[in-house]
DNA sequence: TGTACATCAGTGAACGCGCGTTCACTGATGTAC
DNA sequence: TGTACATCAGTGAACGCGCGTTCACTGATGTAC
């Protein structure tokens, strides 16, 4: 009844997990179980029963169910920016540029409803005391740049500011409302990103 | 140690409750709850403890928990229409007025955070099938007159739904980041909006 | 090459918790005659 | 005015559930001599 060898439970799972990157393991069943459920019902036991593994495995590899959530936001984040740097460097930069990482945060944020919602609202562990150095941090850094990119070189860091806000609230705005379902889901809208009808 | 008239728990609550408006108190708990606390994490015990009766005596009001956070999705609605619409009138209308809606919408999600995320996210019941009857209802009705009085007569149809979806998205992000402490709360941010630095 | 032993990544049972909901009930209130 | 009775809003005990976390454990692996 109990395995002979390492592997552990291999019939419930599709591809069996073995020794030696079970922190992968979990991370990854996290994020798949992310695509169809949301963050507030993810449970650290539904985790490890999809890896195939008892619920007390995780804690050799994390802390807490916190700390196994922040991982899964670390790579949200990373997923956002090369999302964004990609759609940037693709469109050649600058004004066209920062339009395309507007939509792509937006396309982000739709194709990953759950992992975007945990992202946003999960704040760093609180050893971290740099309020700047959130999650999304990298994600901000390019959108400074960008902000910079399509300014005049002389204007003032109110206007870079101002302009970076306003630019984020948007998409987000736009991100949010549809993926709570209250404007539907139209690329045309997403496509007005960067074209200013207002 | 039973109570012999028809009140109940006196000593555990403040003013205690009596025959003839617990569906009202529950309501007015509800809210007060969600004043300090998010609405994954309130439960219909918690309010009933509030109000200083049984969990069971809930069900002599409403069929189940999600009802009652329907009549308090009912309650934010009605608040934020009217607290848009004070704004609007208060500037006077017309773009002005637009712009102030707008600030409205923001301050309304600032002063009342969980209960702000409890509208946006709760979908109504299932038997109202008409998708335009949602809880924000009242309040997009507003923005859509809005919108009709900044723009010229004529504009096309297309161009009132664009500017509408833009406003929204705008000033909905910029509540989101603002409650999420992913963009400072500054009210000189707050009145960017409909200043169009972009 | 063989043996003793420390390390390490798992296991399964158990904990206390709060939840939404159901059940049979009780006691006060209002109504019919 | 008094009495019988239906109604109705509450009670408390109980249900099954899944959760995060702890505990003592086991068995395979790697290392020292």
């Amino acid at each position: 009844m109990k395995p002979k060898d390492n592997t552990v439970n291999i019939e419930d799972s599709e591809r069996p997990y073995h020794h030696g990157d079970l922190r992968a393991a979990l991370i990854k069943a996290g994020l798949g179980l992310l695509a169809s459920q949301s963050a507030d019902s993810l449970s650290l036991r539904e985790i490890a029963r999809k890896v195939g593994v008892s619920p007390t495995a995780v804690y050799r590899h994390f802390p807490n169910k916190q700390s196994l959530l922040y991982a899964l936001c670390e790579l949200a984040a990373n997923g956002l920016y090369a999302a964004q740097d990609a759609a940037m460097k693709a469109a050649g930069g600058g004004m066209a540029g920062f339009a395309a990482t507007g939509r792509a945060y937006v396309r982000f944020a739709l194709a990953n409803p759950a992992l975007f919602r945990l992202l946003m609202t999960t704040k760093p562990p609180t050893e971290t005391l740099d309020p700047d150095d959130t999650h999304v941090y990298a994600a901000m850094r390019l959108l400074r740049s960008n902000v910079a990119s399509i300014l005049p070189a002389g204007a003032p860091p109110e206007l870079h500011h101002a302009v970076a806000t306003m630019a984020w609230s948007q998409v987000h705005g736009m991100a949010m409302l549809m993926l709570d379902g209250q404007i539907p889901v139209d690329e045309a809208v997403i496509d007005m990103i960067g074209q200013a009808p207002l």
